[in-house]
DNA sequence: AGGTAAGTGTGAGCAGTGCTCTCGTTTTGA
DNA sequence: TCAAAACGAGAGCACTGCTCACACTTACCT
């Protein structure tokens, strides 16, 4: 199905009959009831978490018979999937664009704009932070090559931030060795994003990417005892401020 | 039937007639079921995720009706408790042990070890790592006068391990300055458990604990990308020693 | 010692889930 | 024009949590 679909796409696409009207009505129909099921199901993340995710209810919010949804989707994993690079790609956009509004700062500051600018989000979407941070669904394993990429937007904006500060002279290498294996692993980033930052920064701005994840995760999930604070956000920067002193910015 | 049972127990120990027999062959045999219950529980949880816990499988191994369970928890909600609780003593007595076997070592090493214990224990128990810390089933919200005092478990040993470098001299305050609303929160922390460690520290130490379950969490659900960590503990072992420095010891 | 109430197990049943299969109808592309 | 592909409907299977009415057994009190 998806095959022949593709197929006759690109004959479409080569056909000069076909030369302006590159739909069919079937594929704008199919396109836009895509759209619908990725919205629905992003929407019903609002109200339940995503090991609660309804096919069906997509479906009947669709105002479409229950089994009639898997013409579109082929499993519920597969509609996680798309929700999951929904999701990558909206923090990431977030993140993104948080810091390119402050192109002007030290990237210092820009670093810890962007943890605010996660935090922010997943506080505003916490079902969908669970379902990018969280218990990952019973037999679900997100396929690498959709989601990856997306992924590792977040991470890439800070490794790059690490990057800036190192080649303009504002990162302090941290003092200390690193392990064979470590050394090694972190090597392999650095050859992977082309990066001339220490190992050690490199490791430091990974543990601070775990950091963070955590600390929102503590907020998101309430994992912090209740009332212990007052100013979480405030609590929040502290936290963060000392986690980038540590590596180094 | 709860009320009932207890009044009758507390007839039984103060009736002569029933010394020494404190227990009715049906109060032994509820207990009995009752443990059996949290056992295939915690045995169900060692293959299936939290949200997926199944009733009905635990009353099939046990060779009762799906419906007989109920006699025995209210809920699928009561279960969790259970199996939150005991998971979060096993997990703290995991921690303390391992501690204290170390108790001649500088409270420094011993923090280490601890969050070493905590790793070990989650990358042993996954699913309950993940009942713990991941995330929170549907509409469940642990009942806080049963889960919190087991759940304080663990970041009570960092507290007082911090709190025993402090009195000793071994640590090192940080430099910086508290946000007013940050330090009224600490201060309510250091007057609970009655510490006279400076309130950065407390906060750091609180930020040490959210960033341990971070970085754990990452391991456990498979956060950082395949194959970036050839030794995961090596790396765990560098970043917490960071961590650990950051707080002062 | 006997009656009463509580505790325990059974089975049917309701509403919900994911998913499959068959059957018509519509759209598409050659 | 016609066969194939796409689509929707509906029934059905196996599973879930949970409730209820019904039996039976144990425990307790008079």
């Amino acid at each position: 199905m998806e095959k022949q679909e593709q197929c006759s796409h690109l004959i479409r696409k080569l056909s000069p009959v076909y030369r302006g009207r590159v739909d069919t009505p079937r594929q704008r129909a199919r396109r836009q009831t895509m759209d619908d099921i990725v919205r629905l199901g992003r929407e019903q993340l609002a109200t339940v978490t995503p090991a609660e995710l309804s096919l069906r209810a997509v479906a009947r919010e669709l105002g479409i018979v229950s089994s009639a949804v898997y013409r579109y989707v082929k499993d519920r994993d597969e509609l996680l999937t798309l929700l999951i690079v929904d999701a990558y790609d909206e923090l990431g956009a977030a993140v993104e664009d948080a810091v390119a509004a402050a192109s002007r700062r030290a990237p210092r500051a820009r670093a810890l704009i962007a943890c605010q600018a996660f935090r922010e989000w997943s506080l505003r979407e916490p079902s969908r932070f669970a379902l990018l941070f969280g218990t990952p669904v019973p037999g679900y394993a997100a396929p690498a090559d959709r989601t990856v990429e997306p992924g590792t937007r977040v991470p890439a904006v800070l490794i790059s931030l690490l990057e800036e500060a190192w080649v303009a002279g504002d990162l302090t290498a941290p003092s200390g060795s690193v392990p064979r294996g470590v050394k090694r692993d972190m090597d392999q980033i650095r050859a992977e994003f082309g990066l001339s930052a220490p190992s050690l920064s490199v490791a430091r701005g990974l543990g601070l990417w775990s950091a963070l994840v955590g600390a929102v995760s503590f907020e998101v999930f309430d994992q912090y005892g209740p009332d212990t604070l007052s100013d979480p956000a405030a609590f929040f920067d502290l936290h963060m401020e000392a986690l980038v002193d540590g590596v180094g910015f």
